[in-house]
DNA sequence: TGTACATCAGTGAACGCGCGTTCACTGATGTAC
DNA sequence: TGTACATCAGTGAACGCGCGTTCACTGATGTAC
């Protein structure tokens, strides 16, 4: 790569984190060009080097999220296989709370943004969710057939533990420390709840009530 | 109440209906005020002698919010008790996507403004969801001595039943009538499922592998 | 290696626009007597 | 009931401001020969 061209790379991310650090406080969808480029220590005529527009940027940072979520799977997998298949629920939890405390602007994005925005943009996370969602259900279900205990559902089961783990998660984001532990907690017992729950279904079982 | 006070709360709410319609588009934190007031049919100024700024329309807004969840409540528990509890979670459940489904606008405030906008606001509608989670927990208590069936971690299990009604609700509230049922019968077997979770644990059942 | 030319990331002034907010006003409604 | 005065919801012009976007430009970097 030219020297210039890695220049150019080097401001396109400078952009990519001043919007990132900027829709800390009031979300991405209010973010303004101008605010953004003097963040990034450029002019907002430049701005158009690197992006058609804010909606081209969002999609650039979604893209990063994805990546993020990406990196999160494969971790949380070797984990699980680390350990035998132990602590199928809290390591992957507590994995998924770890990098959302040190990428927390980017996973604001990820619930932050449910309206707001263009409709490409919301499809664009709600394509990265999905995805994510699709890869727990393979886990699930491979996690099924190594321990023998059947899941009903696992596609509703996923979809409710995912849904649990984003908004509780997103909600701690900017809390302290000690929130967040808190709240580490509180998701993985309503996971291993959801999990119980998929089990029993799968087995017939039903509470003895009068 | 005199005319005049008659004819300003009139305004009052047609204000109130404005802002809620053109929120849908793309969320209450990027409304402008003078949007709002022509919406309104009134001029910018006129706003003023109804609300200090649009954070305090926000405020009044999810006090709207708050009324629906509290008919929610009420008319689920008639339901409920009018076929002595036979549908504990179905009634409640389609009650209440009918409700989102007659005020889209203000259930979409529920959800879609989870950054966007001041912290007050945010605020005050997180309190209103909590207000309702605390009244599904005492329904979960009563139901749960009525039944015999003991529930574990209540709390918990009332808290992800209504992050996941709340948002897979407000995902589907733009979508078409087919795809909205399809979405209730989802939302309804999700919750089913951590039901049956919280009362396999307060059962001590756990699933026979290998 | 040296030279002449092409590329293109970043610039900064300028534009028109919609914004929130102010302010003195109007005139219908309400009130006191 | 009639009159004189007070109230106040709604007005519309005006303000300064930050916005997105354009455009001709500069000058360092890259390329061809």
């Amino acid at each position: 790569m030219t020297s210039r061209a890695l220049e150019k790379a080097q401001t396109r991310q400078k952009i990519l984190d001043a919007a990132s650090r900027l829709s800390a406080e009031r979300g991405f969808s209010s973010l303004s060009l101008r605010a953004v480029a003097e963040e990034a220590g450029i002019g907002p005529s430049s701005f158009y080097r690197h992006f058609t527009d804010l909606d081209d940027l969002g999609l650039a940072l979604v893209d990063q999220v994805g990546m993020n979520l990406r990196l999160l799977v494969r971790r949380a997998r070797q984990s699980v296989l680390e350990d035998g298949g132990r602590n199928v629920v809290r390591a992957p939890i507590r994995i998924f709370m770890e990098l959302a405390a040190t990428n927390r602007n980017l996973f604001r994005l990820l619930l932050g943004e449910g309206s707001g925005s263009t409709p490409a943009f919301r499809e664009a996370i709600a394509k990265e969710i999905q995805r994510f969602t699709d890869d727990l259900v393979e886990d699930l279900k491979r996690g099924s057939v190594l321990t023998g205990r059947p899941l009903a559902h696992v596609e509703h089961a996923a979809e409710a533990m995912v849904t649990v783990a984003f908004n509780l998660g997103a909600a701690s984001v900017d809390k302290s420390a000690a929130e967040r532990e808190e709240t580490t907690e509180r998701i993985i017992r309503e996971v291993r709840m959801i999990m119980r729950g998929a089990e029993a279904m799968a087995a017939g079982w039903e509470p003895s009530g009068n």
